[in-house]
RNA sequence: GCGCGUUUAGCUCAGUUGGCUAGAGUACCACAUUGACAUUGUGGGGGUCACUGGUUCAAGUCCAGUAACGCGCACCA
């Protein structure tokens, strides 16, 4: 007896093997090699802090099926891992990590011990994310893995900051943030949430200056920017207003006068009093009105915290909420308050601290995207014309749609963030009082090869006439800057925004600017100029719609810049994994599913699957989830109001179905902040994953059946014209199936995979031909070449699953290689050590036969049809059947060549055919288009009820033949029509009178039965 | 408001350049059960392809419009 499986597939077992079992023979390592073709792939990193999340699963899922899909063809795959450091996120983790425990603020810390215990905090959760990654069969080249603040990476940083300040990119600039004033940061726009929020609205009137008794208001919900108010606003077209444009109003908390004016953008005159105040540091509207009215000024009234700063007089030091209702009292104090209401307006958040946005004046850094002057490229051009001469192409097109639109607009980029995790500024700068002080530094010397001087004018309050000088560092060189502060330049305290390392991922990995190697970690692959060379431009970049802008733009411009050449030729957008309610996973809604559930309840596999099987072209896929009751099993669905942990406690209904009454408690599961002793969690399951892991186990059992029944095995080549039809049948649809695989795999159609690989695995490798190979392994001489077409075909489609499911189809290839080392198609040689590096098939064309096919096909039907019968009238399985076909000699042929395989499908004892094979006396009808086949029922049906189905359906037939025989009556259809199609419409007609006349022969013969 | 998507069986989704009787998985019903597999097998029921109009011999598919939902971008004093 060969080797025994045990009869199911267990996915632990296999996971922990064969992932050891891989990374022993290091077959995930790639070094630059230049006899092969290079595939690459590298990682959206992902955040330390983050634990892996369904959108992880399926982006990973993607890449690794790309990866071994490509090493299998014999490229030089290199899947580069790694992750990113994610300022902001990961600082207020463990800020408020710092704060939980030991009531400490940063500030209490300060900059080098908080920056230390985030190390330590990212050391540990790093190994986690990736420990993650690894075990959803990820095959990186785990020696080659880096995260984005790595002296490899910091040396990229570096380099791509000098080269943009020098070249004139980067920029000192003030521009409004939202500005975070808890975590006292300024914050991406896609860093907040808008939440409607209750707030008041407040109108009152500013009194003309001159003019007695005459007042202009306005509203506002934010009374304390009155504080800041350097003008007031209405539209240039409005009458009510038009004399007092140019005059000036008091704003009476400052005693400042300040000019009405007239902006058209700005000021609406349907709404509210038609005027509005203008505070352009503290709301972005006024803040681009102020740019176009420059003489109105801009005045800060906050301090980082939120309290007011000196601008706001007597003001000063108070919370900007207690200043809100100091200055509104102010204002009733002097008649000028006109009334409050109740409204809900939209208030920005910062999705980190949880707290309202400020709309904040500060001195950011930025780079210049708009074209310029001299001859170097404008940055978003660069990047649009990648994507619009088609060296990058997007899958599916239209994302190039959202990434063009976005760069059209050629905004900005602010990179600095006034954070400390992250890679610092590497801008030293000293604030001279005057012209003179400022040209006197100008003339030190610094080695132009190592730095370079950039000068700007500073233009803030209370300021004027001072000067700053920024100095910008290639590298950290002691010396120098010991020497820079000896005169009293300091660094830029603000880090680089996430991004800006983010994007220079696929070159800084890879070695740019090398050749220059920092220290490396022992057993780490080098980053230098031959993997650089040899690997870039990598191939996809495989990631979600929503970083298209903030990722994919930026690695194709800095990728433009530094290294002269995109990053990726191709770009796949995947699907967004939506919950059972069309909304979007998000940790703030709760309603996010862990794949280490998934993972532990389905397997891994079946999970891999499942992704594959969800990354459709064009719908995000919904997943419906349920709670598994951790006491007795039962799929309780979740519902909207589980989520959020809005519902503490669930209590099991049972399986009424399985007789269970459970009644016992328990917690939904979610992402709960503490385990709770008292209350179980539940964990979370999900029934789509079921055709993964049942897939998984129809496999399994498939190759435990092959080596139940390769005694005997011997290889040998095949002559394919010498083999029976459901050989050559399946042989075709073998060939057919991989040649769709992968023309999909090419295309990015990962659901077709899925689908494909699964229906022939199943519905015609298992449900067909293995059923049919039973009888020919008991057969001595159809035996041979039964079991090498098995163990062929299973060996062509373990090769094809591998990609998706490499756990099972590593499995079963060590099962089958220690059974028939020797096999494959058409001639065998030995198969490779691992399914991991096996070769991805390719059959020769001359396979795919579509007459055998069809005459397959027409077996099948007649088996169909004859279940059909059978299940129909309640004839048990032990009864044999007499079946009569009446049919060309051709058919009758084939039929006959194959009766010893039909017999046992569909239980037919008989199975005559041919042209004058006689119908059986009372037989029970069956008509198929192409032969007339007729099953003897004497005495096994109840004749009347087969009547009354049988007149039914002869009059269905009556009319759906009249309406064929009308649509073929019509002269514009049998003219206008492609001649193939009316010909089909006649067979159509040919086939339905046929059907016509078998029914009412059947009818005359039950009537005569009865 | 602008742009992009989606709407097909109870649920989750396929459906190529218009062309045979619109498919799959799951759920449901019936039957089967020592033979690879109950994570199974066989068969069945279940669809006004969101709606309205148009083009065409022919529309789930193309065009126009409507509605609902989702996403992105702007805006909301």
């Amino acid at each position: 007896m060969a080797t025994e499986l045990p009869k199911a597939y267990d996915p632990k077992a296999a996971q922990e093997k064969w992932l050891s079992f891989w990374e022993e023979r290091g077959y995930f390592h790639s070094e630059p090699d230049a006899s092969k073709k290079p595939y690459t792939i590298v990682i959206p990193p992902p955040n330390v802090t983050g634990a892996l999340h369904m959108g992880h699963a399926l982006n990973n899922t993607l890449q690794d099926v790309l990866i071994r899909w490509r090493r299998m063809q014999g490229f030089n795959a290199l899947w580069m891992p790694g992750t990113d450091h994610a300022g902001i996120a990961t600082q207020s983790v463990v800020e408020r990590l710092v704060f939980q425990q030991e009531k400490k603020t940063r500030h209490d810390l300060g900059r080098d011990a908080l920056v230390k215990r985030i190390w330590e905090w990212k050391d540990k959760y790093e190994a986690r994310i990736l420990g993650q990654l690894r075990e959803l069969g990820a095959s990186c080249d785990w020696r080659r893995t880096r995260f984005t603040l790595d002296p490899v990476c910091a040396r990229a940083v570096r380099e791509t900051f000098f080269r943009m300040f020098r070249d004139g990119y980067i920029y000192r600039g003030k521009r409004l943030v939202n500005w975070d004033t808890h975590l006292q940061t300024s914050v991406a726009d896609d860093e907040t949430y808008t939440e409607e929020t209750k707030s008041g609205f407040w109108t009152f009137k500013y009194p003309v200056d001159g003019m007695p008794d005459t007042f202009i208001s306005f509203s506002t919900t934010r009374p304390e920017t009155m504080l800041g108010d350097t003008a007031v606003c209405v539209h240039p077209s409005d009458e009510r207003y038009k004399a007092l444009v140019g005059k000036l109003v008091l704003q009476p908390h400052t005693g400042r006068k300040i000019p009405i004016i007239a902006d058209g953008q700005l000021a609406d005159p349907e709404l509210g009093t038609g005027c509005v105040k203008v505070t352009p540091a503290h709301d972005p509207n006024d803040y681009a009105c102020w740019q176009r009215h420059p003489e109105i000024g801009i005045i800060n009234i906050l301090n980082p915290d939120g309290t007011i700063n000196e601008a706001g007089g007597e003001y000063k030091g108070m919370d900007r909420y207690k200043a809100r209702e100091a200055v509104t009292e102010k204002m009733k104090e002097l008649g000028l308050y006109v009334d409050k209401s109740e409204r809900m307006v939209p208030m920005p958040y910062s999705d980190r601290s949880k707290t309202p946005i400020e709309p904040y004046l500060s001195d950011q850094w930025f780079v210049k995207m708009g074209d310029r002057e001299d001859s170097k490229p404008g940055l978003a051009q660069m990047t649009m014309d990648a994507v619009t001469s088609g060296k990058v192409k997007f899958f599916p097109e239209r994302y190039a749609r959202s990434y063009l639109d976005w760069l059209t607009e050629k905004r900005d980029w602010c990179i600095s963030r006034q954070l400390w995790w992250g890679h610092r500024i590497p801008v030293w700068s000293k604030t001279f009082p005057s012209n003179r002080a400022f040209e006197a530094a100008l003339v030190w010397d610094f080695d132009g090869a190592h730095q370079w001087l950039d000068r700007e004018r500073v233009a803030s309050q209370g300021q004027e006439g001072s000067l700053t000088l920024h100095l910008c560092l290639k590298a950290d060189d002691p010396p120098t800057i010991a020497r820079l502060e000896s005169l009293g330049f300091t660094q830029s305290d603000d880090v680089l925004d996430t991004w800006f390392s983010s994007a220079l991922w696929p070159h800084s990995t890879l070695g740019w600017p090398g050749p220059a190697l920092p220290e490396e970690k022992p057993g780490r692959a080098p980053a230098n100029w031959d993997a650089l060379r040899y690997y870039y431009p990598t191939s996809t970049l495989v990631t979600s719609r929503d970083i298209i802008t903030l990722w994919v733009a930026r690695m194709v411009l800095t990728g433009l810049y530094n290294v002269g050449d995109i990053p990726f030729r191709d770009v796949y957008i995947h699907p967004k994994i939506l919950d059972g309610f069309g909304e979007g996973m998000s940790k703030t809604k709760g309603n996010g599913v862990d794949p280490l559930d998934i993972i532990d309840l389905y397997g891994t596999d079946a999970m891999r699957y499942t992704m594959v099987k969800m990354a459709t072209e064009n719908q995000d896929a919904r997943m419906p989830v349920s709670n598994v009751c951790p006491h007795c099993g039962t799929m309780i669905p979740q519902k909207q109001e589980h989520q959020s942990m809005r519902t503490k406690k669930l209590t099991c209904p049972g399986d009424k179905a399985k007789g269970i009454t459970c009644g016992k408690a328990f917690r939904p599961g979610g992402p709960w902040p503490e385990p709770d002793p008292e209350l179980p969690t539940a964990r979370q399951a999900s029934d789509r994953f079921e055709e993964g892991r049942n897939f998984a186990n129809k496999m399994w059992n498939a190759t435990r059946f092959l080596l139940m029944n390769l005694d005997g095995y011997t290889p040998g080549p095949m002559k394919l014209e010498e083999l029976p039809t459901e050989d050559r049948w399946l042989l075709s649809r073998l060939a057919t199936t991989t040649r769709a695989v992968t023309a999909a795999l090419e295309g990015y159609r990962f659901s077709d995979v899925a689908r494909l690989v699964y229906d022939f695995v199943w519905s015609e490798f298992c449900d067909w031909y293995i059923e049919m190979s039973k009888g020919r392994l008991k057969d001595a001489a159809a035996r041979p070449t039964a079991q090498r077409v098995l163990a062929g075909v299973l060996d062509g489609i373990l090769r094809l699953v591998q990609p998706v499911m490499p756990f099972v189809a590593e499995s079963l290839w060590q099962a089958l290689n220690e059974a028939a080392p020797e096999r494959g198609l058409p001639a065998p040689s030995k198969a490779e050590e691992s399914a991991a590096i096996a070769r991805w098939p390719s059959y020769p064309e001359g396979w795919i036969n579509s007459e055998v096919e069809a005459r397959f096909a027409r077996m099948q039907e007649l088996v169909r049809g004859v279940r059909e019968i059978r299940n129909r009238y309640q004839v048990d399985d032990k009864t044999r059947l007499d079946v009569s076909v009446k049919c060309s000699p051709a058919v009758a042929a084939d039929f006959n060549a194959l009766a010893a395989f039909i017999g046992p499908l569909a239980g037919i004892a008989n199975l005559t055919a041919g042209p004058n094979t006689a119908k059986p006396k009372q037989a029970g009808g069956l008509v198929k288009p192409e032969f007339e086949a007729y099953v003897s029922l004497v005495g096994l049906i109840d004749v009347s009820a087969e009547l009354k189905r049988l007149e039914k359906q002869l009059t269905d037939k009556r009319k759906s033949l009249e309406g064929t025989r009308a649509k073929l009556a019509n002269e514009k259809f049998v003219s206008g029509a492609p001649p193939e199609v009316v010909q089909q419409q006649r067979e159509l007609a040919s086939d339905i009178e046929k059907q016509i006349a078998a029914l009412e022969e059947n009818l005359k013969d039950l009537r005569s039965a009865e």
